[in-house]
DNA sequence: CTTGAAATACATGCGGC
DNA sequence: GCCGCATGTATTTCAAG
């Protein structure tokens, strides 16, 4: 699927404001009501935009740390694979898992949580016993220097 | 603050949906929409909701690259990390920036990117060249095997 | 794509509990 | 504090140009 500009307009106000009216959204992209829900009902068709969240505060959750933890696997077989991508699906406190290149780690994980107790707690009783673990090594968040909600659209 | 079940609720729905009405959303935690919405305003007002947004998807805008960038500093005066953290700011590929601890990098990126060119040519064109930027290490993202959108509201 | 109109759904405020 | 209703507004949706 092809977009041209507009859509792109929309894109770039939805992704600043998923809440805006249809009515305001045609308004600051510069076209009638009628035409602009249609693209963004056609764009959430065709798979550009996957939802619409409202962005919590972590650190009003009580959430302090942040943590980027590295896993490597000891045998890197599909199964061994398999069975600790469904375990950290069950992990809430797993923001993102991502399978990396690079020797010292395959996996990357971002972690929240409440106190260095509470991530202890995850790391050496949730995350060290799953099978296949066979090092970690944990990056805590001094500060987030960047959190853009926003893809570039070019 | 202090937040109570039906605000938890409401912030675990939000974060699902950000564009359900008043009226379903009161629906939904069993409440009916005045108070809701009552809530809803408050939760705003004290930050626990920081925004609404699109989220939408890379593979769709033609990112098909994405890289985690660690970069070490040579030296760590305040000057160099505010430059730094400036520069970072007005780079749309950049996605998330986090100073963090460790001996190996100071920094993680977190980067898309259209293909390896593209990546190259923003990598050794614009990273390297900051002022203060001693060593870079990219990692490729395989898969993302969790993209949680979600803050665990305990 | 635009305009305009009709029907619907919505947010919001108020009185009562 | 919550509920339910009333009211005015905003929104979607459709048809015609």
């Amino acid at each position: 699927m092809k977009i041209d500009r507009y859509d792109k307009r929309i894109l770039a106000e939805l992704q600043q404001d998923g809440r805006v009216s249809n009515q305001e959204l045609a308004e600051r992209i510069g076209l009638s009501p009628s035409p602009c829900l249609r693209r963004v009902r056609a764009l959430e068709e065709a798979g550009f935009i996957r939802g619409y969240r409202a962005t919590l505060d972590a650190r009003q959750l009580g959430l302090n740390l942040m943590v980027i933890l590295s896993i490597s696997m000891d045998r890197h077989t599909p199964e061994r694979f398999e069975r600790f991508d469904a375990a950290v699906k069950d992990m809430p406190e797993v923001l993102e898992c991502l399978l990396i290149t690079g020797r010292d780690a395959d996996y990357q994980l971002k972690v929240v949580a409440r106190d260095m107790e509470d991530y202890q707690d995850f790391l050496l009783n949730r995350i060290t016993r799953l099978e296949g673990v066979a090092g970690v090594h944990s990056s805590f968040v001094l500060r987030r220097v960047l959190e853009r909600n926003s893809l570039p659209i070019t």
